[in-house]
DNA sequence: ACCGTATCAACTA
DNA sequence: TAGTTGATACGGT
């Protein structure tokens, strides 16, 4: 895994990345989950921050990072909630509501 | 449903 | 080192 060379990214960060990046496809986590994986469970503020500065924000799938109840999160990618709300209803991972 | 507090890491001065 | 911010979570009202 060494795409995260090149971009100065802490550990927690990298861990953060490296989980959504796992995540299999259709399928969805919640920021809580993602900060448990990455060894801080608690620390789903410290996930979004992460993600948010995230340098691979169109390779990393970060629309798969969703809130607790099941609502889209935000999203910096291009496109926004939009964009990520599109995908994940295309993946069949939420409900189109 | 709405508001306030809790919790964690990164950023900036 | 201290203060602020941010893609949240949870409980009380």
């Amino acid at each position: 895994m060494k795409m995260l060379e090149g971009y100065k990214l802490t550990g927690f960060q990298k861990e953060v990345l490296f989980v959504t990046a796992g995540i299999g496809k259709g399928k969805t986590l919640t920021y809580k989950q993602v900060a448990e994986k990455a060894g801080r469970a608690g620390a789903y503020r410290a996930v979004g921050s992460a993600l948010n500065k995230n340098p691979l924000a169109p390779i990393i799938p970060c629309h798969r990072v969703i809130r607790s109840e099941g609502d889209i999160g935000n999203y910096s990618g291009r496109g926004g909630r939009a964009r990520k709300r599109a995908m994940l209803i295309g993946e069949r991972a939420i409900s189109e509501y």
